[in-house]
DNA sequence: GTGCATTGATGCGCGTCATGCATCTTTGTA
DNA sequence: TACAAAGATGCATGACGCGCATCAATGCAC
């Protein structure tokens, strides 16, 4: 038989795409986490280092020591390959957002997730700005970022049901609100990120969370406090 | 020399691609946007008819009378040409929102500008909610879509900054209100209309207009009066 | 440990995509 | 009417994306 290791071609992006985090399970998806990771990096470095559009699917393949046809096994364009480190953090902000405590309100639990997302220094963490930079640099790519994000607006929503106890999108009794709190934070969060890596690019190397904080406060205020009346710092 | 008619690429999309209601320009400009018109409607016949997979490019241009390479010179990609609608529908958003009296609240204004679009019951007006309903079917052109929206924020953003006497966006003094507002704004009519075709597939085909107004409301309402509180209905 | 079924990796081939380049035609204008 | 600018078209080409057949690795039962 053939071969489909794609969950389903554009859906791979749209449901997630990231490294699932498997589950101790044996060598064979092991291997294919390893290869989805080498395809995944070997398109991110390239992409970096020469232009997404000056780099060819053959090059990233060789690059990762796969074969070309392998690799449409996992991504079926280049942009996929580049933003599946952001498909990645996107899933762990979820993940983040769903160990807040209850206690905390929706959005400053989300505030919480995406701090500790973006204050993660490890590989995995460093992918994730620079494949921000990258987008920023190759407009290509946006329609692709914004793909990776609206597939994981549905994930959140009903990780927000689940943190305030409200019915799950589309069961009886949804107000629509997990849904509609979903997308505009995730919206707000690009705009914020967008905006940071903006001022970003030009200074210091080392990420400047404290402003990214202090921006995403701000945004997550304005959202917070309704959008119908303007101007306020600090609330 | 050679052709160069698309205003960047992809940045054509990103730009805007409707149709600029030209000023009654010659009759240059004049068959440009009709040949830009015909493409547009052809793809989205094209697409309906057998899907958006099923269409080639060469179709399109032939069912247009149109040389292959020129569909190049207007479009970068099927794509973008079936999506071309929505970005028209979007433009004519915002105008209709610069049209709205600045005694309006700014949710406000914008949902009667939404309205306005939606009930236009001209050609072009029915090309707009064909073209969401192609995009609901084919998830390649999900990523599309989210970047005609997105490539609207600046603009609305600008709109709302001159409807309620703020900054523009990046000036001194703005506070990031209007380009938050505004992409919240954009995301939730976004998801709304997702819901409202989900709903209207099955039901009656003039599109319920009514019913579309309702679940804006509710949305509008959510968004103005904060997110970090669920569950309000009718405030 | 051996054999079998499953599943992923790879090679091949093909139709489509997207663009650069050269050329011809149309349009606007002096 | 002649000329310059701009668009339309044809041609050629490299890359893309995927179906199909085949080979190899893995997991499992016995």
């Amino acid at each position: 038989m053939g071969t489909v290791v794609k969950e389903a071609g554009v859906v791979q992006l749209a449901s997630g795409g990231g490294e699932p985090a498997s589950p101790a399970v044996g060598r064979r998806e092991r291997k294919k986490q390893a290869t989805r990771a080498a395809l995944r990096e070997a398109a991110l470095r390239l992409s970096l280092r020469h232009g997404v559009a000056n780099v060819t699917v053959e090059q990233i393949a060789d690059e990762a020591d796969i074969a070309l046809r392998t690799f449409f096994n996992y991504f079926s364009s280049k942009e996929e390959a580049v933003v599946a480190s952001l498909a990645a953090a996107a899933q762990e902000l979820i993940a983040r957002f769903r160990a807040r405590p209850r206690t905390e309100p929706v959005l400053r639990a989300f505030r919480e997730a995406v701090l500790a997302v973006m204050n993660e220094s490890d590989a995995a963490g460093r992918d994730h700005v620079r494949a921000l930079q990258l987008v920023r640099a190759a407009p290509t790519l946006v329609p692709q970022q914004l793909a990776v994000l609206a597939a994981q607006e549905q994930a959140l929503a009903e990780a927000i049901a689940e943190h305030i106890g409200h019915p799950a999108p589309g069961r009886p009794g949804d107000t629509g609100y997990p849904l509609l709190c979903a997308s505009a934070a995730l919206t707000a969060l690009r705009v914020v990120l967008d905006q940071w890596l903006r001022q970003t690019a030009a200074s210091a190397r080392p990420p400047d969370t404290a402003l990214l904080a202090r921006q995403i406060d701000t945004a997550i205020g304005q959202l917070a406090s309704g959008l119908d009346h303007p101007g306020h710092d600090a609330p």
